[in-house]
DNA sequence: TGATTATATGACACGAGTGTCATATAATCT
DNA sequence: AGATTATATGACACTCGTGTCATATAATCA
């Protein structure tokens, strides 16, 4: 956790610092992001780097931790506003509408996409850790989505649950990283989603209906 | 590619060498991997090491081919077994096949199969460059065997070939990758893969029939 | 054997990064 | 104002890594 100094800084400061800090996990895997290039990026000096983290994992966990939120809120903000105008959707229809939203996030947002992107391919005591906290907050999340769903008859009793969900997981991730992947990490610029939103449904279509002819 | 030098040691040093790289590229990501622990791991003087390789790249590119073509011959070894069995193998058990002899592979080079999934979680110009070599010739490969099968009839004609080919791909990493994940980095003891390939056929399941309620 | 070619070796110069600390400056309090 | 507390600053010592090079040793050739 950043220190009160730093939550003290002019608002402007603040968010410069929190910029070039985005910037950089966007570009850099966690081992390889670097205070040097932050404190250039933001025209702070190196001491005062040191006076706001304790080190560069206390200022990731901190960005990581404000992309996440800034995400949830974007979820929320875009999932609410189809379950007002459709609260009888079926499961397929919502996984739908949260890769939708997903990918439209990253759109807007590729940076701190990016940073969850790489956090996930992260294999370090750090992505452990994070990991722990938050549970497998995701792969439960899907879980229980798809356990309703069963247990309201629109999903096939034979199919395995966990299974099932491990494959929303995988593939959520996947496509996603596939978006980003189109352009270059360094800018931030809004990335159009069209053909992956095709995408998305090619693949919940087999999922639902399966590939085997009939 | 590694020097004369290099190849005209004997094989015992050379085995070493190779060992204490293929061990470096399993436990750390392309760009954290260090010569100066290789060469203390394979106990050469550091001079030697520039005598065999031009850099660390060019080592990794050479044991990143090593590694490819040993899990090829795995597969075909495995596969053709299957294949003068069973000729008639439908796609669904076809690409079974191959997602167990992956696993199967994975299980008994842990230290191979790491560094071809790390690889994939790569994101740099090495990578890129890999890449452009051997063209996207995983995705073409899932590409021809769904188009065969879909003109075989075996798959519903309005399965996008391209989304399929991209799960396949997709599904068949995160498993693999799932495996390597439960044991540690740096151990080469085989690892038990039975829970993963019960998984394997949970959704190769409905990848086939769907799972949508019948 | 003497000369030539191949291989081995590790000290070294250099670069990039980290975290600290003595010192300077600003803000706040009495 | 004088004292105290908060913040800013960048030089510095340190670590870890790279690639080279002068020198030593071994192998081969004529």
């Amino acid at each position: 956790m950043p220190t009160d100094t730093f939550f003290n800084l002019p608002a402007e400061k603040r968010e410069k610092i929190i910029d070039a800090a985005i910037a950089e996990f966007a570009e850099y895997p966690f081992k390889q992001a670097s205070v040097a290039r932050i404190v250039e990026q933001a025209v702070i000096p190196r001491g005062s780097f040191y006076q706001y983290f304790v080190d560069i994992k206390d200022l990731y966990q901190y960005i990581f931790q404000l992309s996440g939120q800034k995400k949830l809120e974007y979820l929320h903000q875009h999932m609410s506003d189809m379950l007002t105008n459709n609260g009888d959707a079926d499961v397929f229809q919502q996984i739908r509408d949260l890769y939708i939203a997903g990918l439209k996030f990253a759109g807007e947002y590729p940076r701190l996409a990016r940073i969850g992107s790489r956090f996930f391919k992260e294999d370090n005591d750090l992505k452990r850790e994070i990991m722990g906290d938050l549970e497998q907050k995701s792969d439960d999340f899907f879980g229980a989505l798809l356990g309703q769903a069963q247990q309201r008859g629109e999903i096939d009793a034979t199919v395995d649950v966990r299974a099932a969900s491990f494959m929303f997981f995988t593939l959520n991730f996947a496509i996603t990283d596939h978006l980003l992947a189109q352009s270059d990490p360094n800018s931030d610029s809004i990335l159009d989603t069209d053909a992956f939103m095709e995408m998305v449904d090619q693949m919940l279509y087999i999922l639902k209906n399966g590939m085997a002819a009939k």
